[in-house]
DNA sequence: GGAAACAACTAATAGCCATTAGTATACATC
DNA sequence: GATGTATACTAATGGCTATTAGTTGTTTCC
């Protein structure tokens, strides 16, 4: 009765507490091992009023995947409006990192669909990865990929994705062998400045 | 009738053909994702046959989990019986990564149960992993621990791993990418070139 | 050759899955 | 106040799940 909620944040509609469960359980089991009775447990309704507002499972996991790639993808085409320094691209991993800190589902959910496919991977490949390897559209007449002038391009596209993702999908094993959260303050600026430490090692790199 | 062997190689019995089968499966979808119908469809019996040979699909996931076990246990081992020199480190991490190309089932087995736990997901841990954190036995009266003298033990230890379980875990997608096979000699020879930069580079940090 | 062990099969179980149909309640609009 | 619209519910479906029981044929051993 008090929960009517007269501050300026609105309360969650059900529609929103739903894509709230099911991005937490597709993330933490992937598409198929999410049973629609368990997110409509988390939300607090029986599964199939889960149909008033999804017209089905998977219509909710695109929903899921939607609200995600709509935050993770601001980053990258930042950095390709204007000139790739290697200033700049450290400043976008750093935005990266911190972004999968603050919310781990995409890492887990894109982890799942590398490893076991589900509906709509290639879209998920297409538009978050791809523009990360293809040439860049040109821009002021130069037509630059990132880490081209390493000569280990696009390797070091994937290393650097593998160092941000698997740390995002091992962290239940890590917070149990370091005994404390990955994804504190503390774990992120020591992730941080091993990340850096090495993205310079590679600028630096010009073959053995 | 002209299958009665007579080279050397033995045919795998039933129950190392149903471990294959289930160990692809397992590394594909993950524990509570796979089915014991579809493991007796890619061995050719049917499903109830398998618990002639294992007691449940438990039991089943752990002969898989014990059989990849004893091969990749070994190079820690190894590393771990004499002094830990740079040299030895990077020899180490060489030999792990070329076990993971050979299989990559192992690690895809892992990332699942980093997401979704799992059975013996604490002994995967305690086997595979805390070895590699926890400081080293004495040996010779000095304790040391990996990367002890960078400073950023123990998130360079993470970091290693993360290259090397991403890179396999991610591979379906890095394929349709790069559209070449993320596991030919190719592949592995930029891939290990890349983790020897990275390696020396972190030999030679010393903090920001 | 008879006995025992082994490994395949079919049939049946209880439980969970996504999904549909039909129904009840509340709220907004005319 | 009547009429829709939205959103919750219960009940029921057919399919898939792991697992058990009981049976059949084949191999191994004395």
């Amino acid at each position: 009765m008090d929960s009517q909620a007269v501050s300026a944040e609105q309360a969650p509609s059900t529609a929103e507490r739903i894509l709230d469960a099911a991005e937490d359980l597709f993330a933490e089991k992937g598409y198929s091992a999410t049973s629609l009775g368990e997110v409509a447990d988390r939300v607090g309704i029986r599964s199939p009023s889960l149909y008033n507002h999804f017209k089905n499972k998977e219509a909710l996991y695109e929903a899921v995947l939607e609200r995600l790639l709509a935050d993770f993808s601001a980053p990258l085409s930042e950095l390709e409006g204007g000139q790739v320094t290697n200033e700049r691209i450290i400043f976008w991993l750093e935005t990266i990192v911190r972004q999968h800190h603050a919310n781990p589902n995409l890492a887990r959910l894109l982890q799942h669909a590398a490893l076991s496919g589900g509906p709509h991977t290639n879209a998920l490949i297409d538009r978050l990865f791809r523009p990360m390897f293809e040439p860049r559209a040109e821009i002021e007449g130069q037509s630059i990929s990132l880490f081209e002038n390493t000569g280990l391009q696009p390797w070091a596209v994937m290393a650097f994705n593998n160092l941000v993702m698997s740390y995002v999908t091992m962290a239940p094993m890590y917070r149990d062998l370091l005994g404390q959260d990955p994804f504190s303050e503390e774990a992120l600026e020591k992730q941080l400045a091993l990340i850096k430490t090495l993205l310079k090692a590679v600028f630096e790199y010009k073959g053995s």
